[in-house]
This record gives structure tokens, C-alpha cells and sequence, in this order.
DNA sequence: CGTATTTGACCGGCGC
DNA sequence: GCGCCGGTCAAATACG
């Protein structure tokens, strides 16, 4: 009973997040992907409360968008002072760099529209919102997501006071729970940022415990993300990100960013094998076009393949898309690369995945698609060795 | 040997 | 002031 209510008012975040992430991904699912009007998204978030209503991202180009490009990620972006779309292509959030944050120079226009793709299902709110808001707040169907100030819960209020700081959560489908990564590691998709892992503690009320990453790439860097999964839904890993990224992108790869070591089974099998690597060293310069780099390094992590496993979807062209939305800081990196078709209808193990990876050469890839397939810094890139 | 992860300890904010 | 809790530190450990 008392965990209950423990529960209730301290996993309200994580759990938020996750619902409207299970929410917006199930909505991805379906195909056609009906694409939600910022009026309709916003039912799910309308309130009475005007000052703290979350937000719905708006549609920000007219083209239709193909459901390939659609990541299973829902954001919610938290300053009070500044509700920041990064995704917007056209808005002067946009084109304004983030104070105190690494902005990334145009061009990226394209890429932001590549990311307004991804980010179809996403949507925007304060942490403060967020916290504060019982799970009881989100409603499916017609009914409106209502976040109000009035139900910051005590707990959400202390985070509020304590936290008055910019903080971006990330809802993404994640693997199953399982007990055989020894300290409930999550497998966790990597986000092109090399993180570093610095603590993970239990979390009252939440079965999952919750890890603590900092940015390994810049010393001074304050960036932190942390990552838990959803109790209400375990398929959803909640990833909030705090504080930005004070350079560009990593100057040298973290190999094992974003999971832990001991899972590195699959980066043995990425040694043996075709490797779809997510480039930080091609991106550390601000320019995302750099498409022709030598330096190349593994990342090849087994979550991030499966991370864009669960993301790959057919098109209706001849074509299937590796979506993969991330973050860090305030940077929404979204790599999308066209490559050509898989046959992915599911999740597949990991051996096969690298198999069919097996058949794809770099060249392969259309250049004509680079411009927006290494969006935003990433590049997706794939070696043998 | 260098680097990353693990994990218990520590610290600070907050409520009571 | 005390206890709870979340966040961070740092030594130990593991891995390549």
C-alpha cells in the first residue's frame, strides 16, 4: 500500500513518459501511420491548466511522411523557460542556438525536417509537468492528457525545487526485462553521444533500477542522462537527459557507449561480422555531411542494433529505413539511413541481422540519400572486417 | 595497461 | 533535527 503510493507519486515521470511513449508507438504501428494533427495530439494533452499544458509537436512540413521514418520515440523537453522544439525545420527555436548548448550550425535544415519525420509521435512538455502529474492524468482515447499544477504531487514538487534545470526525457521501446544482465543493466540504444557509466541505484517504488550516464567525451562536459525503465511498462526504457552538451560531437568514439560491458557478446559478435556503426568520429565536426570519413570505428553495440531492429520498417517503396532517434543534451541527433531492403518483419537475432548486414557494402548506399541519411552528425555506416 | 562498469558510501535537498 | 531519497563519487573489478 504505502509502495503503492510511493509507486504512484515518485514513478510518475518514468511512467508519464512511457505511457505516451507505448502510446505513440503503438500509433506508429499502424499503417498507415494516421498522421496525428497537433489538434488531435493535443487531445491527449489538453488541460486547464494552460501555463503547464504539455504541448503536441505540430506537423512542421506538409510532405508525407513514409511510416518507415517513424522512431518509437516520444520527448518531452522540460525548461520552464524554454520550450524548445528541436525539431522544428522552420521556427526560430529552431535556427536560435540553445543557450550554453551546443547547437549544431546550419546546414541542417534537412535534417531537421528528417528529424520532424522521426518525431512525428513526439511531444513536449515540462518535467515539472511531468512530475507532477499522476499516471491517473494520462488517459487513453478521447480523453485529453491533462497535466495540471495543481496535481504536482509533493514528491514532483521537491523535484521541481530541487532540478531547475533543463531536462529532456526520451521514451523508447526497449528489450524485454531480464535478469540475465547481472545488475539489471539495461540494454540501452546508443545515442551517438559516448556516455560513461557513473552509478545506478534502485528506485523506490519501480522494480527497475535507474542508471546514471555522463558524457565520457568532453571532461567539462555536463551532460547526464539517465536511464530506467518504465514500470508500467517494462517494454519502455525512459531516458531523461539533463544539462547539455558543451561540444561538438565526441572527438573519439565511445566503443561501448550506451551499455554496459558485460553485454559485450554482441560486440564480439560485431567483430566477426558486417558492423552497422553509428560514427561519432565522422561527426565530431559540427557538419553532419561528413559521409567520406576513414576514421571508422566500431559501435556496433548489440542494443543499438536492436534498437533499430525494432525500428525498421518498410516503405512503400523498395526501400526500408534504420530509424534511430536519440539524444543528447539538446541535440536530437536522429540518423536515418535508406540502405536497401531487409527483410525485417520482426525482431530478428542478432546473428541473422549481421548476416543480412553482411550483404551490404558502403557502396551500396545511395549517395543521393546521404544528404539525409547522415542527419544531424550521425552517420550510419557499415564496415566489414 | 587503459578504460569502462559495478556498487557501496557519501552528500545534499526536502518533508515531517 | 532526523530520516528518506535521489544523485554522485570513487575504489574495486572486469574486459579487451
Amino acid at each position: 500500500m504505502e509502495e503503492a503510493v510511493a509507486s504512484t507519486a515518485q514513478g510518475d515521470l518514468a511512467d508519464i513518459v512511457a505511457r505516451a511513449g507505448a502510446m505513440a508507438a503503438t500509433a506508429s504501428r499502424r499503417p498507415p501511420p494516421p498522421p496525428p494533427s497537433p489538434a488531435a495530439a493535443a487531445d491527449h494533452m489538453s488541460s486547464p491548466a494552460a501555463g503547464h499544458q504539455i504541448m503536441a509537436l505540430p506537423y512542421y512540413d506538409e510532405e508525407p511522411r513514409p511510416a518507415s521514418i517513424i522512431a518509437d520515440a516520444v520527448m518531452f523537453e522540460a525548461p520552464s523557460s524554454m520550450v524548445v522544439d528541436p525539431y522544428q525545420s522552420s521556427s526560430s527555436a529552431a535556427s536560435a542556438p540553445h543557450h550554453g548548448g551546443y547547437w549544431l550550425p546550419p546546414p541542417q535544415q534537412q535534417q531537421q525536417q528528417l528529424a520532424a519525420q522521426i518525431s512525428q509521435h513526439a511531444y513536449y512538455g515540462r518535467d515539472v509537468a511531468m512530475g507532477g502529474a499522476a499516471a491517473s492524468d494520462i488517459v487513453d482515447g478521447d480523453e485529453a492528457m491533462r497535466i495540471s499544477p495543481v496535481t504536482v504531487t509533493p514528491a514532483a514538487h521537491q523535484i521541481m525545487k530541487r532540478k531547475n534545470e533543463v531536462k529532456k526525457v526520451v521514451c523508447i521501446p526497449a528489450l524485454p526485462p531480464t535478469n540475465s544482465r547481472p545488475g539489471g543493466g539495461e540494454v540501452i540504444p546508443s545515442d551517438l553521444w559516448a556516455w560513461r557509466k557513473y552509478g545506478q541505484k534502485p528506485i523506490k517504488g519501480s522494480p527497475y533500477p535507474r542508471g546514471y550516464y555522463r558524457c565520457s567525451s568532453s571532461k567539462g562536459c555536463m551532460a547526464r542522462k539517465q536511464v530506467e525503465r518504465s514500470r508500467s511498462d517494462p517494454n519502455m526504457l525512459v531516458i531523461t537527459y539533463t544539462a547539455e552538451h558543451n561540444h561538438p560531437w565526441p572527438m573519439q568514439r565511445n566503443v561501448l557507449a550506451g551499455y554496459s560491458r558485460p553485454h559485450t557478446h554482441m560486440s564480439t559478435n560485431c567483430k566477426k561480422k558486417n558492423i552497422c556503426r553509428v560514427d561519432q568520429t565522422s561527426s565530431s565536426s559540427p557538419s553532419p555531411m561528413n559521409t567520406n570519413n576513414s576514421n571508422h570505428n566500431v559501435v556496433a553495440s548489440g542494443n543499438l542494433e536492436c534498437h533499430q531492429t525494432r525500428n525498421m520498417v518498410e516503405d512503400n517503396a523498395d526501400h526500408q529505413y534504420v530509424a534511430y532517434a536519440g539524444m543528447g543534451g539538446l541535440d536530437d541527433e536522429v540518423g536515418v539511413e535508406m540502405h536497401q531492403p531487409i527483410s525485417c518483419s520482426s525482431i530478428q537475432p542478432a546473428d541473422e541481422v549481421f548476416a543480412e548486414l553482411e550483404e551490404l557494402e558502403p557502396s551500396n548506399i545511395n549517395p543521393a540519400m546521404n544528404a539525409n541519411v547522415y542527419s544531424r552528425g550521425v552517420s550510419y555506416e557499415w564496415h566489414k572486417f
